[in-house]
DNA sequence: TAAAACAACTAACGCGTGTTAGCAACACTT
DNA sequence: AAGTGTTGCTAACACGCGTTAGTTGTTTTA
């Protein structure tokens, strides 16, 4: 009766959690069943339920501590006295990051967040919509600081968003370039564009 | 008793595929049951299998009926006597359009392709990664023409591609602009960046 | 070392799934 | 109007799912 491994700090809920990560981003939430998760554990399915309430809720959790990074972050940023395209650079830079350190959590959240039921649903949308106004409103202001072209703003933060979800294809890739060069290609090209001028 | 409309030239399979696509997009592939799609038919779910051999093969449709599209779409642009970025954005257009007028099929297509099986995962596979190093060899073309900023063309398509998939957003926001001015903010960002200079 | 708390197990439940078989009603052709 | 293929129906199948109950084994505490 092999027992899941912990280390100090790391309850077996957790474990389970991040394996259920690996898992989800694997196969999506609804494909992956918990006799998937159990194997993956190294534990029978019905025993994962003396750690957790149910499938849901380790979505849940994968989903909330994800946005709670993220509305930290922004947090922060919003308080810094820096210029508008330096509060959106360091924004891309953290959710690069993020996508980069943490790819399933971050994927899964971002993928599967639809599976969630209601009361976290709408919660989560709420959190996601006001993420997103909040980091639109800082681009209007680099609009009218005459810092950034006058573009529709939501737009903008639409296409910064999924394309920093696009890192899911650099992390599948086998001949990658490395973090760093990904992060600056990648702040290049959505701050300044391709043309070159 | 009542049958499947159909119109002139619109089989009762077309039918179906396409209530599929506007299904698997709401709730996900798996997550969408026969029972589900055979009510948004107007039948029992058995009588769906009188048109389709089975539930992947309205997957198999739409994902290739999507990559097939976008195959011919490059053939066309490739063949083109024009700059490189005019090929870019010329694509970008396409997807762009691509989005917003079959937005379930080609959003399917997209985030479901997992759940097809081999060969068709395969061969999918196969297509989509072609189908970027093309894309990518373009822009790799630019950049030797120095139309293009020196920058890593694998990571310049991957942006691209998945900030048009945030267009899905704009789907579903309720106050969205119109589809013209949403194209010409994508072509702006992507192609000019944020900055104003 | 005994008691208490924890974490694993086996067995099974009810349910929803994709799909098939067999039959009835419709639509079109001649 | 008869015949033929098409398209619908009901019933049912085998299976995998999330989850619970009850029990056994292991670790921690006193």
């Amino acid at each position: 009766m092999a027992r899941i491994k912990t280390e100090k700090n790391i309850s077996r809920k957790d474990v389970i959690v991040t394996k259920a990560a690996i898992l989800f981003r694997e196969k999506g939430f609804k494909a992956a069943s918990m006799r998937d998760l159990a194997e993956a554990v190294g534990v029978e399915a019905a025993s994962l339920y003396n750690h957790i309430k149910s499938k849901t809720e380790l979505l849940h959790e994968l989903c909330f501590s994800v946005a709670n990074r993220f509305l930290h972050k922004i947090d922060e940023v919003e308080a810094e006295p820096i210029t508008a395209i330096e509060k959106v650079e360091k924004l891309l830079r953290f959710h690069i990051n993020e996508m980069v350190n943490h790819y399933e959590e971050v994927y899964v959240s971002d993928r599967e967040w639809k599976h969630l039921s209601d009361p976290y649903l709408s919660n989560f949308q709420n959190q996601r919509r006001i993420y997103r106004k909040r980091f639109a409103a800082i681009i209007e202001n680099g609009i009218r600081h005459n810092e950034i072209k006058k573009i529709d703003a939501p737009t903008a933060v639409l296409i910064m968003l999924h394309a920093i979800s696009g890192i899911e294809s650099w992390h599948r890739s086998t001949q990658k370039i490395s973090a760093e060069e990904l992060e600056e290609n990648m702040i290049t090209i959505l701050v300044g564009g391709l043309v070159n001028r």
